[in-house]
DNA sequence: ATCATAAGACACCATTAGGTGTCTCGTCAA
DNA sequence: TTGACGAGACACCTAATGGTGTCTTATGAT
């Protein structure tokens, strides 16, 4: 087991979108040190060392020491919390099945 | 077009667990009155209310006026917007897809 | 007509969030 | 071996967040 009590809700994780770019970013290089993300960025690297922890802390990130420069890594399996959650509600955007799904729900109780 | 500009992101409105709880309420209940569900937590009605308005301002519910009361509507096709964003890193949590995925991904560019 | 209830509108408060800058310390290159 | 670079660790600031309580108004019940 990899989930180990992620000490930060993912939704809190992800409600900002710096992170969300962060966690875009890391999704396409694979493994990126914190200067480089810093480049892409119109903050110090302090800023977006902080969104990197609060990424880490909810299990959205790993990091590594490589000589002097820290890299991370995209680690995107707790949005599967996400996307359970999300996929619960999703039988209430169906438009016109909105009222009816929500009847064959209660038939099953 | 229902989807007239948010002035909150959908992001922001899930962050907070007791408004996940609202939208989980509201998705029961069909309807229900700001008093009713002020019921349920252990906070002020205030405060609920914000919270409330918060969903508001991100399109994820409807309110009208009946009497005295107010009954808030969940309105769940913003969380779309969530799903298609998770949907994306979908495939970097297949455990062993996950390599493979990112390089299929790659190839195709 | 009176009184209780539902809720909007404020003013207020403490804490957190999201930034900044500076200092220090390893590590790599000359 | 002397810099320059990458980054951690703080201290600090401002604005936003998530609560509170009170006052007022509209509605419904007696």
């Amino acid at each position: 087991m990899s989930e180990n009590s992620p000490l930060r809700d993912v939704y809190d994780a992800i409600a900002d979108p710096t992170r969300r770019r962060l966690i875009r970013l890391l999704a396409e290089a694979d493994e990126m040190p914190l200067h480089e993300l810093t480049a892409q960025f119109e903050m110090g690297r302090t800023a977006v060392s902080k969104h990197l922890s609060i990424l880490k802390e909810a299990g959205l990130v790993r990091d590594r020491k490589v000589g002097r420069e820290t890299r991370f890594r995209l680690h995107a399996a707790p949005l599967r919390e996400i996307q359970d959650w999300v996929a619960f509600y999703s039988k209430f955007w169906s438009a016109n099945m909105s009222r009816l799904s929500r009847l064959l729900e209660e038939e099953e109780e």
